[in-house]
DNA sequence: TTATGTGCAAAACATTTGCAGGAGT
DNA sequence: ACTCCTGCAAATGTTTTGCACATAA
């Protein structure tokens, strides 16, 4: 596990990055907790908390701030687009290249020191449009 | 107001419209309970909560999903993009052109139905960079 | 008049934190 | 050994909700 000095390799960091690493759902910590407690039942909900937010943090994941009330986390560090589906909340990836040229756009525009950026669709999941559920918008 | 079927136009809703129309400054329900109050000491938080809700819903405003614990609201509903300060959390439009080819690229990667986008961009914001404040990332 | 909205307080969630004991280096 | 980390539980912060009364239409 690529780390920041001073922080230790424990089992439970490791099973935290494994369990992540295997899914592409974007759970939010408590769906973490959930899958990391199957290996290991002791593991307290703050100790998911406190290492999702280290990690994000180090860079070694990535903490999703989308719609919804809870953030979710993602093993894919590099830059990507997502889109949450306004009926069920669920967040997929999606594949389009990303939108470099707007960060000199942004610098323009402000006098914001400009760090990066991040694009959030919205719209309808498969699944939902299926059931012709009436979208909940929140 | 603009509004609803069945929506009725009360002290508490035109007030809480009036202050946020008056702001640019994207704020948490909280400070707009804040703002509200002086003007209606006796209005409740979850009045607050409650219209903003329904304003958001009826599209009468815009509810920020953005980086951060709480939600943001935003008198201007036509599609802009946002910068938040990685430091103070503040958070200020960016005026750059939308992006609407973007809505094409992203129905041909997906089997979502697109329904929008938005961009969030992130940053360091004029008076945290002049103070040399160690950014915060959260 | 009557359905909708409000104030208040409690509940429900999501997240963070203090602390005493446990474990990695 | 010496920190740093963990489990647990309590605290905090945000948002939602139940209910009796008030009010817009």
């Amino acid at each position: 596990m690529e780390q920041l000095p001073n922080m230790r390799l424990t089992t439970q960091r490791q099973i935290i990055l494994e369990e992540l690493g295997k899914v592409t759902s974007h759970p939010t910590a408590n769906e973490v907790y959930d899958m990391v407690r199957k290996r290991l039942p002791r593991i307290g909900l703050g100790t998911v908390y406190r290492n999702l937010e280290l990690m994000a943090e180090s860079g070694i994941i990535l903490k999703l701030e989308v719609g919804g009330t809870q953030k979710r986390f993602d093993a894919t560090v590099e830059n990507h687009y997502h889109i949450r589906c306004s009926s069920c909340g669920k967040v997929d990836d999606i594949e389009i290249p990303v939108q470099d040229q707007i960060n000199a756009m942004a610098a323009e525009a402000t006098d914001y020191e400009i760090l990066g950026h991040h694009i959030e669709f919205s719209g309808v999941c498969k699944d939902c449009s299926e059931k012709k559920a009436k979208p909940a918008l929140h």
